[in-house]
DNA sequence: CTAGGATCTAGAGTCGGCTCTAGGTCAACC
DNA sequence: GGTTGACCTAGAGCCGACTCTAGATCCTAG
């Protein structure tokens, strides 16, 4: 037993999560923490391993294309704790639907890439074969 | 025979494209489109059948998160013609990196909000079933 | 002939989400 | 005890992608 309950640095927990020490201290103002972050003696923030996970969730939901007001309200629902799990519920199925929205439409991109890809690469081939082709045709 | 080669106003091709009007004139400005759109005698703009597929293409890029400079280049290759497929496959295929990442990123989501409604619709399970719970572990 | 609505241009404004700056504090090492 | 580097706050700045405004023009219907 070693590392159990790390106290992390903001640098560390920005390594950690991927997002910067400024979008750290930004997401903390924009109310996107679950709980306050510590401070040590000298005020600066320390990080537990709860922090992280919860900005990892965050970082899911950005990513995801939740706006920061809508991870804000979920946030202050878990904040408050147990009783409000209808309202919670509520979101992330608005949040699921959007998310399976936008997996349709990559999906069509994707395909409309898949298809003009396939029509360069055969404009493509039809250059590299040629050197022998049209005397074929004559045999 | 009748609507063949139909000649739409900004008006119109905003309703098929799903774009407001400053936006078509905004995309235009940005240099997105293929070809140049005509004029009507008294200067407003005329959309034939192909300015809106092409403006259908853009659209599926920009639902998919390509840039308009990414979408700009590509347009700048195709309005170039022939000759430059490879170059055309290299950023479509860029792209489909992208759309495929994306993806990956909202199938993690997906599975987080699945976890967490799970884990909702059970504590709310828990209040609905009750009535008799307490009762029924006594017998 | 005029009133209303769609269109035009150039340019300003908005919004979301960061990202950075200035000016200061603090801890640690040489 | 001086220097370096991570950290602090408050607030300004930036970027992408629209979105809107003002003031003019043009077409159509009444």
């Amino acid at each position: 037993m070693s590392d159990v309950a790390p106290r992390l640095s903001i640098g560390e927990a920005a390594e950690r999560t991927g997002l910067s020490v400024h979008t750290l201290r930004f997401y903390e103002r924009e109310g996107l923490l679950a709980s306050p972050i510590q401070r040590d003696p000298g005020g600066r923030r320390v990080y537990h391993q709860d922090d992280v996970d919860w900005i990892t969730v965050c970082v899911i939901l950005r990513a995801s294309g939740m706006p920061l007001p809508a991870i804000r309200r979920y946030t202050e629902l878990v904040r408050a704790g147990g009783g409000n799990e209808t309202e919670r519920l509520v979101l992330l199925r608005e949040h699921r639907e959007r998310v399976v929205d936008q997996m349709d439409q990559l999906r069509k991109c994707l395909d409309l890439i898949n298809f003009k890809a396939g029509m360069y690469e055969d404009v493509l081939d039809q250059l590299a074969v040629p050197p022998a082709t049209s005397a074929d045709a004559d045999r």
